[in-house]
RNA sequence: GGUUUGGUAGCUCAGUUGGAUAGAGCAACAGCCUUCUAAGCUGUGGGUCGAGGGUUCGAAUCCCUCCCAGAUCACCA
C-alpha cells in the first residue's frame, strides 16, 4: 500500500470517528505538498466542511490531529487556511527509498501470461520521399508508447505499414525515367529514399510547368490538369501497375528496395524498429474484398457509375468512397484490409494507430465502418491523434522544399553534440569511437528530447535558425546528470566504500533529500499515467524534474565526501536510484544515457 | 458554412479529477570552478492565462457567447 492509499484509507476512518459520517473515497483530494509549505501531502480540507460543521482551520486541525496520533507514517501536521499538510517520518521515506533501491525494475511492470496484446501502427511511409521532422515526430512518439505500454504490462506488438504503391509512386517512377539517367544510389552515391524523392519533385516541378502551358493557352486550372500528359502517362503507369505489367512492376520494385534501404537506415539511426511490416500492395486487395462483401450484405450502396459507398449520416457524417468507379481502391479500402489481416495473424485486443491529427476523420470513419463490416474491435481502435511539427512560417511542404530532412537534422544534431563536447574538453581521453558514441547519443539525445517533450497532442514549431539546445530543459542535461552520478558510482567502486553499512533511520534529511526520495516514489504513478493518457511528454517532464532536482542536491551536498558514513551510504544510495531511474525512463523515451560526457 | 483542436512571459513549452502567491527553459543582466563532471548551480527583471459573462468557499482548468489560428469535410494519402 502507498503512502496516499493508506492515507486515504485513514482519512475516512478519521472522518467517521470525529464526525460520524462515512465519505465516499471520491471525496477525497490528497495532492503532493507544494514547495513553499512544510510537509509531503496536503488535504484540502474545504469538502468536509459541510460534515464537520466547523470552520476550515478547525476541521484541518481536527483531521491533522486524528491521523498524526493515528497513523504510525506520520510524523506531524501543519494547517493553512483550508489546507492541511502532512509531514511524513523520515523513516518511511528512507524504507521507500531503499525498496526502490533495491528492484532492479523499479517502476516497470513486466507482461504475464494473460497480459493484454496491443498492436500499435506507426511510422507508415510513403515510398515516394524522403523522410522529413514530421515523420521523426511520428516514429519517435510510436516508438515511446510502446515502450511506455510494455513497462505497464502489455504485450505489445509494433506494426508499420508500408505504403508502397499508388499514384504517387508513379510519379517518382515516371520522372526517374524520363529524367533519370539511369540514375542509381550505387552511381550518384545518394541515399535511395533521396534519390527517388528527387524525381518526385522534378515531376511535380515539369507538372506545374505544363499546367502553366496550358493555362497560358487559355485553359482553367481544371481544364488543363484534366488533360495533363504528365499526368495522364502517371495514371496509365498506376493501372500497368495494378494489372501487373513486368516493365513496370519491375521498376517499382527496384526503386523501393532503393528507398527501403535508405529508410532502414534512418530508422537505425534513430533507433526505432519494428516487429512486423505491412505493404499496401499486399494489404490493399484484402481491403477490396471486405468492402465487396459489405456490398453484397447491403452495407454499402453502388452508384450508376459503379463506385461504392458507405452512406454515414445516421452517425452524423457524410457519404464516403469505398471503391473508384473504375474499381480501384482508395486509402479507406486498404486500412480495412490491412486491419483484417492483423486480426486474422495475430490476437490484439487493442489496436492502436500513431496517425497526425489532420486524420483524425478518416479514422473516426475508420472506426466505424470496420464496425459495420462485423469487427467487434472497430469500434474499439484508438487513434493516437498527435499534432503538426510546423515551422515559424507554418506548415512544412514537401513540394516547395520548406521540410526539414530527417537525415539532415540528424546529422547536424551530431556533428554539434561532437563539436560542443570537443570545445568542453570532454572527449580528452577517450578513444575515437567512444566519443562518437557520445555525440550519437547526445545529439539524438537532444533531437528526441525535444520533440517528446512536448504534449503530442498539441501542435509543435521547430525554427531552423535557432539549433536545438543542449542546456536547460533538454536531453543532453538530463544524460549529463546520469553522467555526473555514474561518475560518483565509479569511484564508490575504485575507493571501496562498502554500501552494505545499514543506515540509521533517525538520519537528519534535508528537505532536498526527502523531496527527491518523494519524486522518486512518484515515477511508478508517471508510467502509468503515461500508458494510459498515451503521453510520453509526462515521462519527459518528469525526467526533467528528477534531473534538476538532483543537481541542486549534487550541488549542496557532499556525497563521497560526506564524513558520516551512514549519511554518506544513504546519499550514494539516492543518486544511485536517481540514476537508475534516469536510465530507465529514458528508455522508455528511446533516448540512450552515457556513462561519461 | 458544418465538424474539430488549440490560444499561458519576447521565444519554446509545463500546469493531475477545479485548490494555496500561475511554473520551467531559452534569450538579457549579475554572481559561483585550488572541493564528487560548470552540458551544472544561484539571483534579477519579465503575465489582463485570447475577450466577456456564468457556476462556487475557490477557475488557466468546468459551462455559454464572441475573437483569432490550425486541421478536416475529395473517386488524394
Amino acid at each position: 500500500m502507498t503512502i496516499n492509499q493508506l492515507l486515504e484509507k485513514n482519512l475516512i476512518l478519521a472522518i467517521e470517528a470525529l464526525y460520524g459520517q462515512r465519505v465516499d473515497q471520491a471525496q477525497i483530494q490528497l495532492q503532493p505538498t507544494k514547495k513553499e509549505f512544510e510537509g509531503d501531502i496536503t488535504i484540502v480540507v474545504f469538502p468536509f466542511l459541510r460534515i464537520s460543521k466547523k470552520k476550515p482551520e478547525e476541521t484541518a486541525q481536527d483531521l491533522g490531529k486524528w491521523l498524526v496520533d493515528n497513523t504510525a507514517e506520520l510524523k506531524s501536521y501543519n494547517v493553512i487556511k483550508g489546507f492541511l499538510n502532512l509531514v511524513v517520518s523520515p523513516a518511511y521515506w528512507l524504507q521507500v527509498l531503499e525498496n526502490a533501491y533495491n528492484d532492479q525494475q523499479y517502476g516497470i511492470r513486466t507482461a504475464g501470461e494473460n497480459a493484454p496484446l496491443v498492436m500499435v501502427e506507426y511510422s507508415s511511409p510513403n515510398t515516394n520521399k524522403p523522410l522529413h521532422l514530421g515523420h521523426i515526430r511520428n516514429n519517435l512518439l510510436g516508438y515511446s508508447l510502446c515502450k511506455i505500454l510494455e513497462a505497464n504490462g502489455n504485450k505489445v506488438v509494433k506494426t508499420n505499414i508500408v505504403n508502397d504503391r499508388g499514384i504517387h509512386i508513379c510519379k517518382s517512377m515516371l520522372g526517374w525515367q524520363k529524367w533519370g539517367n539511369g540514375e542509381t544510389p550505387a552511381s550518384s552515391g545518394k541515399k535511395g529514399d533521396h534519390l527517388v524523392g528527387d524525381y518526385y519533385v522534378a515531376f511535380d516541378k515539369h507538372y506545374k510547368q505544363e499546367i502553366a502551358e496550358l493555362q497560358e493557352k487559355g485553359m482553367t486550372k481544371e481544364e488543363a490538369e484534366a488533360v495533363s500528359p504528365l499526368m495522364g502517362e502517371a495514371r496509365e503507369m498506376l493501372q500497368k501497375w495494378e494489372a501487373g505489367d513486368q516493365e513496370v512492376r519491375l521498376l517499382w520494385k527496384t526503386m523501393n528496395s532503393w528507398v527501403f534501404a535508405g529508410f532502414d537506415e534512418t530508422y537505425k539511426r534513430l533507433g526505432v524498429s519494428f516487429d512486423k511490416i505491412y505493404y499496401e500492395s499486399e494489404t490493399y486487395l484484402f481491403g477490396k474484398k471486405k468492402v465487396l462483401e459489405g456490398l453484397e450484405k447491403g452495407l454499402f450502396y453502388c452508384q450508376e457509375d459503379g463506385s461504392v459507398w458507405a452512406d454515414l449520416t445516421t452517425e452524423g457524417l457524410d457519404q464516403k468512397v469505398l471503391l473508384r468507379s473504375d474499381g480501384t481502391s482508395v486509402y479507406m479500402t486498404q486500412d480495412i484490409g490491412t486491419a483484417n489481416l492483423r486480426f486474422s495473424e495475430y490476437p490484439i485486443d487493442k489496436m492502436v494507430y500513431v496517425v497526425g491529427n489532420e486524420q483524425n476523420y478518416h479514422f473516426q470513419v475508420l472506426s466505424i465502418l470496420l464496425d459495420r463490416l462485423g469487427f467487434s474491435w472497430g469500434k474499439g481502435l484508438v487513434h493516437f491523434s498527435y499534432g503538426m511539427v510546423e515551422l515559424p512560417e507554418g506548415k512544412m511542404k514537401s513540394r516547395e522544399g520548406t521540410v526539414v530532412d530527417a537525415d539532415d537534422l540528424i546529422d547536424e544534431m551530431v556533428s554539434t553534440a561532437r563539436e560542443t563536447s570537443l570545445e568542453l574538453g570532454k572527449l580528452d581521453g577517450l578513444t575515437e569511437d567512444q566519443a562518437k558514441d557520445i555525440a550519437n547519443m547526445v545529439g539524438l539525445g537532444a533531437l528526441k528530447y525535444f520533440i517528446l517533450k512536448v504534449d503530442p497532442r498539441k501542435n509543435m514549431t521547430f525554427n531552423p535558425k535557432e539549433s536545438i539546445d543542449f542546456n536547460g530543459n533538454t536531453g543532453p542535461f538530463i544524460q549529463y546528470t546520469h553522467a555526473r552520478i555514474q561518475s560518483i558510482l565509479r569511484k564508490v567502486e575504485e575507493s571501496g566504500i562498502t554500501p552494505s553499512e545499514k543506515f540509521d533511520t533517525n538520519l537528519n534529511l534535508s528537505d532536498k533529500e526527502l523531496y527527491l526520495i518523494r519524486l522518486i516514489t512518484t515515477f511508478p504513478n508517471i508510467i502509468n499515467d503515461a500508458a494510459e493518457g498515451f503521453s510520453p511528454a509526462l515521462i519527459a517532464n518528469y525526467m526533467y524534474d528528477l534531473a534538476k532536482e538532483y543537481n541542486q542536491f549534487y550541488h549542496d551536498y557532499p556525497i563521497l565526501k560526506e564524513s558520516d558514513t551512514s549519511l554518506r551510504f544513504f546519499r550514494i544510495m539516492l543518486s544511485d536510484t536517481t540514476s537508475k531511474i534516469i536510465r530507465s525512463g529514458m528508455d522508455l523515451l528511446g533516448i540512450n544515457v552515457p556513462d561519461r560526457m
